[in-house]
DNA sequence: GCGTGGCGGGAAAGCGCTTTCCGGCGCTGC
DNA sequence: GCAGCGCCGGAAAGCGCTTTCCCGCCACGC
């Protein structure tokens, strides 16, 4: 085992030309090499099954072939489909995603950031919420500007960070436009199954929601916070229910986290959506067939990843570019008129 | 912009130390540094933000801190799941995942080891299913032994391959336990929703499955193939229902075309249990919520993923590792007595 | 006929690290 | 008191590639 990697001085040897023109050759340059020459190094490198070394590449060229994509939890649904998105556009331009997860923890996307950054990544999209943890977003900060000022391009996706190009999905108007649809069902008394205060994410569609109720005239819904997971709705439901507040209709400002409140409703013994309503926001593909299917805002969340990818991969100016992203709410048979 | 990273040769020149001197305290060598030296080092580094370049240790080392992983689809909660394990494991061990996605194309996979061979990665754990595409096969196994003799570790979920380690989920065992279960229930009339025939994974099922009815004195069940995914799940659900054949329970060989299929069912007015038990394999656990709950056999998938991990990572001898992980079966809602 | 340019090939200088090898120094053991 | 050894620091040789620079060659213009 461990027969050495064939490389490029043998292939030029072989076929009889310089390191340089092998080079020329293998790896487009705006230099031209003579049919005949060229044609050689092509079949010597084929028949000697030559692979390039990406590393000595990046080096030499000083930035590789590699796009970093950093994300909470890639069993999440919701960055499965970003990631989706972003490999799909990254391996159709022949490069290499690198994954990257947090695990929820603010502080590891710095450390991820820093590790793309050592590996001279040329890109890297950060689909993690922004958090309002200072140190962490500080931290965060001077990694970003360290990546870009040694080239590498930065996308965010729902976070709008310091000059970097970003996607922004509509949070607040998809959740501001659901509370407007839910009011029209006849709705009246709304509680929120909030997601961690300092998420971003978190705060807009709540906010957003608030809007719309205020929109159509209606207080302002009972607010319980829970962990932007299934476990977390499943918490925040059951402490709605203990709460004895008679809401009619439970907005979770995600989808995954309106499986779990599902889950401690039917637990409970009430039925939806006689019984409460409830709604969700992502519409994630993969809960599309749950029973009652679940009325949610629809967001393009593969498009997304490639949107993103997109920006970061095409140099553009140093002007940071938003692309904003509608939400469409979708009422499925899980929100009832009341 | 692009204010070039700091190097080495920077730090050390500051420190007032030799380049040798620096990266022996910079990154772990076996030979001993002064106390006051490597101190002086440590400082210097820090304040310059000195982050080491990646590309250039991989090419001075001839191996980088690259892990590669291949799935077919990053959406499907199968692979995420595996995925989540492989990360985990790798981040703990300080590397990096290079992720990528086969769309479902066999001959991808070999593209993206060899990908992965110039990027000189340290290891790859492949959890596409295998198929029996005889050329894309020995395509792959031809870029395998390349990636071996290179020096990388390279395992496999759920396709033992040429010398390679292998986590074998127990497809045939716990398929077959799952045809006694159902037939302990009542049921005599069987349909299987199979993957494609090429892969080895949905016929295995489909043979433990087969099996497990044959020891329960049961006729061969009736078999519908479909893609590996919710819509060939759907699809295959409709061309049962429309073949007319009178099965009181449905094996899909997987959570995600159970999915697929119970939709199916739901539209053309088919109860779920009353009128049909289903059942599916992997008990994804995004869709453990769904209702009914699916009956379906328990795979680790996340510790599967840890597994190849490990497996991949700790050197190991030149013997291929094999380790199995048993199927539960769980008996849920979907399945009911007959 | 000779100067001028353009073109394609090759030599060689890096890119930022790791690691071998060498040399100096302070000990130990006789 | 000195040979010998272990220890630690530094010089320098790569690792495999890209790219600059130079050079020879040919076509062309006067």
């Amino acid at each position: 085992m461990s027969a050495r990697q064939v490389t490029l001085a043998e292939v030029a040897k072989q076929a009889g030309v310089s390191l340089a023109t092998a080079s020329r050759v293998l790896n487009g340059s705006t230099r031209q090499v003579s049919e005949d020459l060229s044609e050689r190094v092509l079949r010597t490198a084929e028949e000697l099954g030559y692979v390039p070394n990406a590393s000595a590449q990046a080096l030499a060229r000083n930035s590789s072939a590699l796009v970093g994509l950093v994300v909470h939890d890639i069993t999440d649904p919701y960055f499965s489909c970003i990631a989706a998105g972003v490999t799909r556009v990254a391996e159709a331009a022949g490069l290499s995603v690198v994954l990257g997860t947090t695990g929820r923890r603010p502080e590891r996307e710095a450390e991820l950031l820093s590790t793309l950054r050592a590996h001279r990544a040329r890109a890297v999209v950060l689909a993690g919420s922004r958090t309002t943890d200072r140190a962490a977003q500080s931290r965060l900060a001077a990694e970003i500007d360290a990546f870009s000022e040694q080239g590498g391009r930065v996308a965010c996706v729902s976070q709008a960070k310091l000059g970097t190009d970003t996607v922004v999905p509509g949070n607040r108007a998809g959740a501001r436009a659901l509370a407007r649809a839910l009011a029209g069902l006849g709705h009246r008394k709304f509680a929120v199954l909030g997601g961690p205060s300092e998420l971003v994410v978190a705060r807009d569609r709540l906010a957003g929601f608030k809007a719309g109720l205020a929109d159509a005239g209606i207080a302002p819904p009972v607010v319980i916070n829970g962990a932007f997971t299934r476990d977390g709705g499943y918490a925040a439901a059951m402490e709605l229910l203990t709460s004895k507040s008679r809401s009619t209709c439970v907005f979770a400002v995600t989808d995954v986290m309106a499986m779990g409140a599902m889950a401690a409703l039917r637990e409970r013994g009430v039925r939806i959506p006689e019984d409460i309503s409830i709604a969700g926001f992502d519409d994630i593909p993969t809960l599309r067939d749950t029973v009652p299917a679940l009325s949610t805002v629809r967001l393009p969340l593969e498009e997304m990843g490639e949107i993103a990818a997109g920006l970061v991969l095409d140099a553009g100016g140093d002007e940071a570019r938003t692309v904003r992203v509608a939400g469409e709410v979708v009422l499925r048979a899980s929100t009832a008129h009341n």
